[in-house]
RNA sequence: GUCCCCAUCGUCUAGUCAGGUCCAGGACACCGGCCUUUCACGCCGGCAACACCGGUUCAAAUCCGGUUGGGGACGCCA
């Protein structure tokens, strides 16, 4: 096989969302996989909805994932000189043609199509005839026109072989004379990508299924251009709960990167998850480092069939894909802790719960201490909230720890200031002591020990659940601990 | 409406190309139990799917046809 050479062209008109994320991500593993190149390009030609803030949020996102590419980014409106040169040379060689009908005409004709629910909705072909003449005398009239393709009049079908869906045709017959040039002489997306696509020398085109019926028209348009058609290989695509194809406008902030980097996502967890809607290794895995990925990553065992991104809004204890959500956990979990700690910094820096310290005298302890806790932790979020309490004094305990382990019993008022004066006088404060003194207290005051700890572990972490209790007191520490223990009438 | 694509548990999927080893496997979610003084940890168990109808075959989730359902496209957007 020649140099494999694959693309990743957003449309700057918003963030990156996961979709083409997901698209990015199979070019990037497939480039990969080969030794091949990435090129980003930009397809900005559709000045009025391109900014520079969508562009810069979709190479930003890009970064974050880790996805990146060997050329570019290229801007598409740089090259329109191209694209004029080819839509010239395409009516020039009589692959296309002038047409002079006027969009008032089109759009009230595609209506009453439509409306009488014919077949033929598509351009009738009114000015595929013109002759010589008639085409001058136009232009000598100053009629505005689009240049449309020409599509073969050929008997049967044109179609190409989808390295996923495999052989795809449809009949010449069924392919509309589609515009390429606007009457204001810019060329269109179906043109444009084309003639970019040849300049780039690409060699596979992977992106969505919604491209499949501009595909049919660029296998012509490639044709026509005497250039040879690159492989396609059409990704399902990511559907709602309602099945509604996932979109920025639709659904907002869920479906956009930023907002799992927001949300304390590790960014190859999400990678890692979206690679896994509508592609499998062919066996039990799912977690992958990586080189791993790239490793048996193949285009002929992504699915044909389209994928629901499962969130529910609202949902009070997911906040987005379940599946999402434990392969986060997963990663938090398992990866090397000095890795975690280099996240959580980011997150602390934020929060401002950083200390210098953790970075230096107290670095073993900060890990550990991550270590300690991540065992039920979701996203990196967690940390700082769920978790504050071993790092800062400003937490705020959950109300059902509060309502269940502290209100439920009117003397842990007094019994736990009893327990931290008990702490406070110990002169050695490990892991055996605290407990032996805190098991003596419950058989002193004839309590079940759990009432002691429970209420204990709601003061000391605020938490209704958390890592083994003396691990946790030996982690924030005498002096807090006590002083916890001997304020707890304030959560009265 | 027309064209194109698709169809296995609630969700992501394995199995389909090379029919039998699949009264369908894994993961997530959910439910139950154990462990835990507590737990969106861990362990054990459970619930739960081949859309439907025909055909081919000794044998069909797998091949063929149809039906139904879903999605996409039908722009002087990309």
């Amino acid at each position: 096989m020649s140099e494999v050479r694959v693309r990743f062209p957003p449309s700057p008109t918003g963030y990156l969302h996961i979709g083409g994320a997901r698209t990015a991500i199979c070019n990037w593993l497939f480039a990969k996989k080969h030794n091949g190149k990435l090129i980003l390009r930009i397809e900005d030609t559709d000045a009025d909805r391109s900014t520079q803030e969508s562009i810069d949020g979709i190479l930003d996102g890009l970064k974050w994932l880790g996805i990146d590419w060997d050329e570019g980014p290229y801007f598409q409106t740089e090259f329109a000189e191209e694209h004029v040169a080819a839509a010239h040379r395409l009516v020039s060689e009589g692959h296309a043609y002038k047409c002079f009908c006027t969009k008032e005409d089109l759009d009230a004709k595609r209506e009453a199509a439509m409306a009488a629910k014919k077949s033929q909705v598509g351009y009738d072909g009114t000015c595929r005839n013109l002759s010589a003449d008639e085409i001058a005398q136009k232009e000598n009239d100053h009629i505005p026109y689009v240049v449309r393709f020409k599509v073969p009049a050929r008997e049967g079908a044109v179609g190409y072989d989808d390295k996923v869906l495999g052989r795809i045709e449809q009949a010449y017959r069924e392919i509309d004379d589609f515009v390429i040039v606007r009457s204001n002489g810019k060329p269109l997306y179906l043109l444009c990508n084309v003639v970019d696509d040849i300049r780039d020398r690409i060699s596979h085109i992977i992106r969505g299924q919604d491209h499949m019926t501009n595909t049919i028209k660029q296998v012509l348009l490639y044709e026509a251009l005497g250039a040879p058609v690159p492989v396609f290989a059409h990704m399902p695509l990511t559907l709602d709960l309602k099945k509604a194809k996932i979109s920025k406008r639709s659904h907002g902030e869920i479906v956009a990167v930023h907002f799992y980097q927001q949300h304390g996502f590790i960014p190859w967890a999400l990678v890692n998850f979206l690679v896994l809607l509508g592609w499998s290794p062919g066996d039990d895995r799912e977690i992958f480092s990586p080189e791993e990925l790239i490793e048996i990553f193949t285009l002929e065992r992504i699915n044909k069939s389209n994928s629901i991104f499962n969130f529910q809004k609202d949902d009070p204890k997911f906040f987005t894909d379940p599946k999402a959500i434990n392969i986060n956990a997963q990663y938090l979990q398992k990866m090397p802790i000095e890795e975690i700690g280099a996240l959580v910094k980011e997150e602390f820096i934020a929060d401002g719960l950083w200390d210098e310290s953790y970075d230096g005298d107290k670095k073993q302890w900060f890990l550990s201490t991550l270590d300690l806790v991540r065992e039920r932790f979701h996203t990196l979020k967690d940390f700082a909230t769920t978790g504050r309490a071993y790092f800062a004094d400003d937490f705020e305990p959950e109300k059902r720890a509060v309502d269940k382990n502290l209100l439920k019993h009117e003397g842990l008022k007094e019994w736990l200031p009893m327990l931290a004066a008990r702490y406070e006088a110990l002169t050695d404060f490990n892991q055996e002591n605290a407990e032996t003194e805190a098991k003596k207290l419950a058989e002193e005051l004839e309590l079940k020990p759990g009432v002691i700890i429970n209420g204990m572990r709601t003061v000391v972490t605020g938490c209704l659940a958390g890592p083994s209790m003396y691990d946790a007191l030996m982690a924030i520490g005498k002096d807090r601990v006590v002083a916890r223990l001997k304020d707890v009438a304030k959560l009265y």
